[in-house]
DNA sequence: AATGTATGAATGAACG
DNA sequence: CGTTCATTCATACATT
């Protein structure tokens, strides 16, 4: 699979033909920036802040819009974990029995027994440096500010950035650093 | 839809064209099976584990992956209910028989067990457009955990270095530092 | 060959 | 977050 001769129309800014195109594309930078976060940081859980800086960051290579960012992100994340789990073995249907659960079937567990820390803050953290400092915490982010902005709308984030930073306590200048590592994440992809 | 006047010749069984041929195409058995689910059975929306099922039972027709499955329910939905769109603004002016093609069972339904009747060996008529009725808004049937599994499978960079946590994992990991070069906001590299 | 059509695949957006 | 919808890209055949 992975055509890659899609061609993205990457209007290498604003070229948006007036009413044709609502739909965003990222550019071959900007993608080649959010795959270089998610994996090769790891980085897969964005903070509302952090989207607005990832997205500020990303407007020098064509339009975009903290929405779209998260929305990548989620997307990126819901399949990925939907093709990982395509492995188990799932018979259990009429025609397809399956019988003694030999095979390793991966027990996942959402095992809420994690002898390890407990001092989860799962809250973002900012490094003295600047540098963000966060990821999930597995379970029920419970980011008490943390609104889950999507949902049908313009101005999801309007809300949050602006003003008060939360407690984060971290005004103006929440400088992140992107260093991109230019991997050959530009697709180019096969095919 | 399909106006059958074109014989999608697949090579009935496994065209496998090493590397020149990446598209999956159903045969004929494959085809009929799953045009009997989603007519005469009314199955319309497929769980992670059903498409797995499925796919099981295809697999003794031809070649053929979970994700085939899964993008032919997603197709083949998504184009009635685009067809069914462009009929409300057809200038009505001549004969749009809404047929209702209920070709036998009625069975709406979504069934809550995973078993799916595939030896339904009847040939069914669907040749008409669409004749498709709602049947949105059906009560999910929680089974338990849900996988699906589309999108590409591209690993070329495969770093994936970051906790991959996958499931139970709760990693003391889950902290990486965003860098992003800001030194690059005023460069004005443009795509 | 060029054009049209059916359909597999990909992915942004949105819902519950 | 998992799932579904909407659009679009890409490609195999079919048609003329």
């Amino acid at each position: 699979m992975e055509q890659q001769t899609q061609q993205q129309i990457e209007d290498g800014g604003n070229n948006q033909a007036a009413g044709t195109n609502n739909r965003w594309a990222p550019t071959p930078p900007q993608l080649r920036i959010l795959k270089g976060l998610y994996y090769d940081k790891g980085f897969k859980y964005p903070t509302p802040e952090q989207i607005q800086e990832i997205c500020l960051h990303l407007k020098q290579y064509g339009q975009i819009e903290d929405k779209n960012v998260f929305f990548w992100f989620q997307n990126l994340k819901a399949r990925e974990r939907q093709k990982l789990k395509e492995f188990r073995n799932v018979p259990v249907g009429g025609s397809l029995d399956l019988n003694f659960g030999s095979t390793g079937s991966t027990s996942n567990y959402r095992s809420t027994d994690r002898s390890i820390d407990l001092n989860f803050g799962s809250r973002v953290g900012y490094g003295a440096d600047g540098s963000i400092m966060e990821q999930r915490g597995e379970y029920h982010q419970e980011i008490e500010t943390l609104p889950l902005f999507p949902m049908h709308g313009e101005d999801i984030f309007g809300n949050m950035k602006t003003t008060s930073e939360g407690g984060s306590g971290y005004g103006g200048d929440s400088r992140i650093s992107l260093e991109l590592s230019l991997n050959s994440y530009g697709d180019a992809d096969m095919v």
